[in-house]
DNA sequence: CTATGTGCAAATCTTTTGCAGGCTA
DNA sequence: TAGCCTGCAAAAGATTTGCACATAG
């Protein structure tokens, strides 16, 4: 679904690489592949289990599906990878972790950066006592029209 | 979880016939006791199919949890309710059907309504060309402090 | 060497669907 | 009566988990 020869070069591996160190997350061969798929070229990626599985089968690794589950989840814990959620069918994995919005394709259900900068808020509904923000999602879905 | 003596009485019961024949929904007996859980007593509500089936059957009446799935579907179908998506094992439903705001507790995975009036964009990104914006979801989640 | 990660299959959980019988208009 | 609705059980999809084996530090 993306080019043809999706392999992984040694710039991609080093950026995976480098990614995982950062984190101190154990590079093993299969997060080291999926490091390279996620970040490898340097652009934002959104994907979902079964998209970075199909990659990775793509790029001509294996990994299992269900490693690759694992491992979304555990790149998510080292703050690695930020989750979203859209579709309540499926969970998103985002490699930009700031807070910022997303558009929502609804007829190919695809996730794609907002531009950020040209979200503000005037006002924002204040944190209930005793609570504090912890993230803002803002979703905003597209219809072709 | 909510009240300890949940039955329906004639005023929810009227409120809810009314809410399903606005929108000419064919008003069961399953119907019914659903539409009155969730409008019978005028407050907007934010329900998980589990929830509602579980207040069904704790207000005495017998709904299957495959029709509390099938009639929230038929609901939403009929712009009676709004489907929420923010937790991704499971989706929520808001009777409250206008674009607006929510709060979503992390620590009780509740999904409650967020003032709207207080919630304003001085900036939103604009929909990209062939698109036009279909809704925009803002989930303000919460983390206890 | 020891803790951690991986792969497979099976389990879990939410939601949908097929089908026979029931009920509304 | 005709068609939509309901309930049950089974199916379907996404994700997690148990366990034996492999591997990084």
């Amino acid at each position: 679904m993306d080019e043809n020869a999706p392999s992984i070069d040694d710039a991609a591996a080093d950026r995976g690489n480098a990614w995982l160190a950062r984190a101190g997350v154990r590079p093993t061969r299969q997060r080291a592949v999926l490091a390279a798929l996620l970040v490898g070229d340097g652009r934002d990626r959104h994907v979902t289990a079964e998209s970075l599985f199909a990659a990775a089968r793509d790029s001509g690794e294996s990994v299992s599906l269900a490693t690759v589950y694992n491992t979304l989840r555990a790149f998510c814990d080292a703050g690695l990878l930020q989750e979203v959620t859209v579709d309540g069918t499926r969970s998103y994995f985002d490699t930009r972790i700031e807070d910022h919005p997303h558009f929502y394709w609804e007829d190919t259900q695809e996730l794609t950066d907002a531009p950020a900068q040209e979200l503000r808020f005037s006002r924002l509904p204040a944190p209930p006592e005793g609570t504090e923000v912890a993230r803002v999602d803002v979703v905003i879905r597209l219809r072709r029209r």
